[in-house]
DNA sequence: ATCAAGCTATTTTTT
DNA sequence: ATAGCTTGAT
């Protein structure tokens, strides 16, 4: 530990109360996290009586890996520290306490695409003269709610206007839903928690007692509900080692507070504070215009950040025609650094391109396409998302909980077995006045509805099926089972069936073979795999967290949202669409209090660069097919430190955004004036 | 049950 | 511009 700056020792050896560690980007933060643990361990701290806990589970495998490096081998028998995220640590927690909350121990976690079919479902039947709601629209109210401990009741009570009584309404439907599928959403592993900890004080004090030590990464982005659990789970022993960036806090939409990290303090008024300002990634320039920037924020830890690395060349600010001129003289750009001097050549893994939202890296792939560059775009479509692993999973979670409605009426008729609508909608129509999981009450159903002879015997043949592989679980490895539920179901033909086109098929049904192969590695590397841990593996991973990411990524260009760009860093960096409207986001800055976040985010971006960062904007870009002139974002005037002309251009974006929107306000209301005459109708998905 | 043509809404970030 | 849906024909 000799090679820690003064700072960084002082992180890493304060080892009991209270501490929060203020590390700024690029300051060796995730070295401080690891030194202490280890640190913890050689002072004679039993390794399993520590807890970190980390934002996303790739940071908690790195982590894990890491503390391994430096203890060396670990002895046999002897249970590593724990290190996992919110999320992950909860589902444990759930798990052992689930029963005196009325869920059962096999209780399904739902992931976004689950919470939409719900969202969709609660949404049924129900409008407003207003318009309606999308499905996404009630899952960010809802998850508002959620954060804010907010129940369906407490919701429609406080509700105001058309739009927040009927999300509320559909809060409520929504929830009875997840209740009755023995299922919780992210939120929910968060909130239950809570309620847990509440509720069951035998079960919060058996909690907390297991642990000695808390570590938190990244706790400017702890939101409320996470807030309390870190409260109860310190409170007993105080040794709370809390480590984040203000400046870094670029989760608050989605219910993180930043003054959980700017108020540490009244909550542990011991607490000691070690500030980490020596910046080892970035050169003098950038780290120059990043403190700029971020000192436009006012609600803040003051901190600047010292580079450690001198000189560097200074950050490039580009003006380019539109979205596609764009693409075409980054990835221009990007080819010339690749190709290189003969002795210098760049490698594609060293070269990032970061953008505020989803719509950007199109241009930039087509361009990337055409100059065969390779490049992985992270958090698209990921793994987990796609239709074939969905299909194969929600088998799984059937067998583990065939209440889990969602998954159960996903996989009933998949491969098409002749179980169409008609007859399920009958069967839900039966369950919902049963009020029970159609599961339970198939066989009755099958008894008491006049369905044809046909219909019957395929689903007495289906409840058998389910029945055969539930009775298996346990007795054989689970990718056997998943061999075995693929050759039973002939889920290959399925995919020939409704994949004719070249190759198409076979890409899927690789898919499908990975995942068989990520269930045996699951059960290679843990001590006691099980089929629901390895669904909670695959739940809650990270969007582009499958497989061995890192070869894939070792030969490419990587492009990125600013979101997941958050602790890691580059050799070269392009930040893209530097514009009034997407960096800061139209959104945030018409909603007023958002556009620090939008400076925040903008913060990170640029100290993600190592040795050389280029900023582009363009002159006008298309929206909806037809161009619109842009304003260069207020954030290049200010980290240049030209106070004045950010203030202009910012003033000039609101007064257009302000119009733009007033238009869109307009003609929606002439659109809810109209005549509705859509039928709304879906596939029976209830309930 | 399946598919192509036509219509439509689009305005953020994701564990 | 375009993805993602509905619609109407097989």
């Amino acid at each position: 530990m000799a090679d820690l700056n003064p700072d960084q020792h002082a992180a890493v050896n304060t080892l009991a109360g209270p501490l929060l560690v203020l590390a700024g980007a690029g300051t060796g933060k995730t070295r401080v996290i690891t030194y202490r643990i280890a640190k913890l361990i050689q002072t004679g701290i039993t390794p399993s009586r520590i807890l970190a806990v980390t934002f996303t589970n790739k940071a908690a495998r790195e982590m894990r890996d890491r503390a391994q490096r430096l203890l060396g081998r670990r002895v046999k028998g002897t249970k590593p520290p724990e290190i996992s995220t919110f999320h992950s640590l909860c589902v444990r927690i759930l798990r052992r306490h689930a029963r005196r909350l009325g869920y059962p121990e096999t209780f399904s976690i739902y992931d976004r695409g689950d919470q939409e079919t719900l969202a969709r479902n609660a949404l049924r039947d129900i409008r407003v003269s207003t318009g309606t709601l999308r499905p996404g629209d009630l899952l960010s109210l809802v998850g508002g709610w959620k954060n804010k401990g907010i129940t369906p009741d407490q919701a429609s009570s406080t509700a105001e206007g058309d739009k927040v009584e009927l999300a509320a309404a559909a809060y409520a439907r929504y929830q009875s839903q997840l209740k009755a599928a023995g299922a919780m959403d992210f939120d929910d592993l968060l909130l239950q928690t809570n309620r847990l900890f509440a509720e069951h004080a035998e079960a919060r004090f058996a909690e907390a007692t297991r642990f000695d030590h808390l570590l938190i990464d990244e706790y400017q982005d702890t939101n409320d509900l996470q807030y309390r659990i870190v409260k109860a789970l310190a409170d007993r022993h105080r040794n709370l080692c809390v480590v984040g960036d203000d400046d870094q806090s670029i989760y608050g939409w989605r219910g993180a507070e930043i003054a959980h990290i700017l108020g540490f303090q009244n909550d542990w008024p011991d607490a000691k504070v070690v500030r980490l300002e020596s910046n080892y990634r970035s050169r003098a320039p950038i780290i120059e215009l990043a403190n700029t920037l971020i000192a436009h924020n006012t609600t803040r830890h003051q901190k600047v950040l010292r580079p450690f690395r001198e000189g560097g060349a200074a950050p490039r600010i580009l003006r380019m025609e539109d979205e596609n001129m764009e693409a075409e003289q980054v990835v221009q750009q990007i080819q010339q650094l690749m190709l290189g001097e003969a002795d210098h050549r760049v490698p594609p893994s060293d070269i990032a391109i970061l953008f505020r939202t989803n719509e950007q890296p199109r241009a930039f792939e087509l361009e990337m396409r055409r100059q065969k560059i390779p490049y992985v775009l992270v958090g698209g479509l990921s793994f987990y998302d796609r239709r074939e692993i969905r299909d194969v999973l929600a088998y799984l979670r059937v067998f583990a909980n065939p209440s889990d409605e969602v998954s159960l009426l996903r996989v009933i008729n998949t491969p098409a077995r002749g179980i169409g609508s008609s007859t399920l909608e009958a069967l839900i129509e039966y369950a919902v006045k049963e009020g029970k999981p159609l599961w339970t009450v198939l066989p009755n159903a099958l008894e008491e509805l006049e369905l044809p002879t046909a219909a019957i015997s395929r689903i007495e043949a289906f409840r058998v099926l389910i029945d055969g592989f539930r009775a298996k679980i346990g007795s054989i490895k689970l990718s056997e089972l998943m061999r075995e539920l693929l050759k039973t179901v002939d889920y290959r033909t399925e995919l020939e069936r409704l994949h004719p086109g070249p190759g198409e098929a076979e890409s899927r049904w690789l898919a499908v073979e990975e995942l068989v192969n990520a269930a045996a590695l699951y059960e290679q590397r843990e001590e006691a795999p099980t089929l629901l841990g390895f669904l909670e593996e695959a739940t809650l991973a990270d969007r582009d967290d499958f497989g061995d990411d890192d070869k894939r990524e070792r030969h490419a260009v990587t492009l990125m949202t600013l979101h997941s760009a958050k602790g890691l860093e580059f050799p070269h960096v392009w930040l893209v669409g530097l514009e009034e409207g997407i960096l800061p986001h139209q959104r945030s800055v018409l909603e007023g209090r958002g556009v620090d976040e939008e400076r925040r985010l903008c913060y990170v971006g640029v100290t993600r660069a190592q040795d050389t960062l280029t900023l582009t904007f363009t002159k006008a870009r298309m929206k909806w097919g037809k161009p619109r002139p842009s304003i260069p974002s207020r954030f290049l005037m200010e980290m240049r430190g030209d106070t004045e002309r950010a203030r202009r251009a910012g003033e000039a974006a609101e007064a257009m955004f302000r119009k733009a929107a007033e238009a869109a306000k307009q003609a929606e209301e002439r659109a809810a004036e109209a005549p509705a005459k859509k039928k709304g109708r879906t596939l029976a998905k209830r309930r």
